[in-house]
DNA sequence: GCCAAATCAAATGTCAGACGTTTAATTGTC
DNA sequence: GACAATTAAACGTCTGACATTTGATTTGGC
């Protein structure tokens, strides 16, 4: 864990380096305690202020964190499905708004993914993650809900879909790939009367769950995403007419 | 973008997440000049060194980068598929390292995704991301080849398998997540004697995409899939036997 | 001898001021 | 007008200090 202090600018990005490398070679462990700022300082050579800066680089991914007191300093952060995700999501929203990433390309991953798991939630839902989206189903019929509950209720069901699948890695991944595109998404579900129609189709796919049927699971999502690809295309239309 | 200087012990992350904030809601657009530290610490009614250790923690986001000099200052990043791909990597590492994930939990996730987009890779793999396949179905026959080379070469395939959905979005979510599991898949494809049938089935999944069928291609993927699974379950047996 | 209160010490959080370095714009000269 | 020297703005780093938190230690009383 050395650094060369000869190419300054940047000594807290080497130091933020050296000990992430050591991180994730495991040559830190989950909860070690790291040295004190100080005795960093000085192993490393530079000032505290400097090492601080590296360790704040470190706790803005999650890798650390820090206690204040006696017996403080940085731990080891021990990385949980829920910070990866956060992370994902912001990551992941980030990218898509500031790419002009189109809609067909984010539906289509949005779609291919939640497909991929959907043989393994039809094998392996549970009770209830079917009544979740049941429920969910009920409240998307509600003709009073605003667009924002409406996508809100979109996002539930999808996500009941992916941990149907019983396999946490996917959820992590496909959970943080669909609120991601979710901005996206709700440009195009705010029309108020497409809404039966998706109804329908998630009705469609939940009851191909419960009665553990892939096929038809698979076939319904298909046709939940080219239904989505459909309206996406009349809502651009209308739009370009609208402001030529 | 204010921050409540009477809750102190972390003015640098309230800071960093008001700043956070405004580049997420598009207040601060890309390639935006932020403030000059000085600025910005007196407007945030603190000192220079919180605001800095606020930006280190953008920085180690990629939300910013910074340039020294007269014109220099922190200005807003466009994030890039290869920046998100790389954090994803760490991150996604970390939690499969950090949590025990089982091995066939993370295989399942990895050829459930990889299956999503073998459809769409059928139907537009272009002639260059064959020949990329191929050469690296070659370069795995070579028995010299160390078990490093070969893993690499392995994540090389899958990678041109991947791109070759052409979908942006979804390479970069599959990506990630192939090399992040890759770490666990060495475990198991170190044995030398399990060559040649990955290589067999490596160039079964490339002839079908070669010509289009999609049907083969996602049988062979989940033909590697069980047999990946098979073999890890013969590595674990053995090692249980080995160290009682 | 035991419990509670006061004290202490270690560590992070924050601040102020300073100096060095980089970089672009400005100025001055030929 | 082109090129070189100067200047100024900004980041990168350092030093030293004080405040705050928090667990451990010591002290005092009973």
């Amino acid at each position: 864990m050395q650094i060369d202090p000869s190419n300054p600018p940047d000594l807290s990005a080497q130091i933020a380096a050296a000990i992430r490398d050591a991180i994730v070679s495991g040559t830190l462990p989950v909860d070690e305690r790291l040295p004190s700022e100080a005795e960093l300082a000085e192993k490393f050579a530079v000032s505290r202020p400097t090492v601080r800066e590296a360790l704040k680089r470190l706790a803005a991914q999650a890798l650390i964190r820090t206690q204040r007191g006696a017996t403080g300093g940085a731990f080891v952060n021990r990385q949980t499905y829920a910070e990866a995700h956060a992370q994902q999501i912001t990551t992941a929203t980030l990218l898509l708004s500031m790419n002009e990433v189109s809609f067909v390309t984010a539906c289509e991953a949005r779609y291919a993914l939640e497909r991929a798991c959907a043989p393994l939630a039809a094998q392996r839902r549970t009770d209830d993650q079917i009544a979740l989206m049941l429920a969910e189903i009920s409240r998307q019929q509600d003709p009073a809900l605003t667009d924002e509950a409406f996508c809100a209720s979109d996002i539930a069901f999808h996500r009941a879909l992916v941990d149907a699948a019983h396999n946490p890695v996917l959820s992590y991944q496909l959970a943080g790939a669909v609120e991601a595109m979710q901005p996206l998404m709700n440009m195009i579900t705010y029309p108020a009367r497409s809404r039966a129609r998706i109804v329908a189709l998630h009705r469609a796919i939940a009851e191909a769950l419960e009665v553990h049927d892939a096929t038809t699971c698979d076939a319904e999502l298909a046709a939940l995403a080219s239904y989505t690809e459909e309206l996406a295309e009349t809502v651009f239309a209308a739009r370009q007419v609208q402001t030529p």
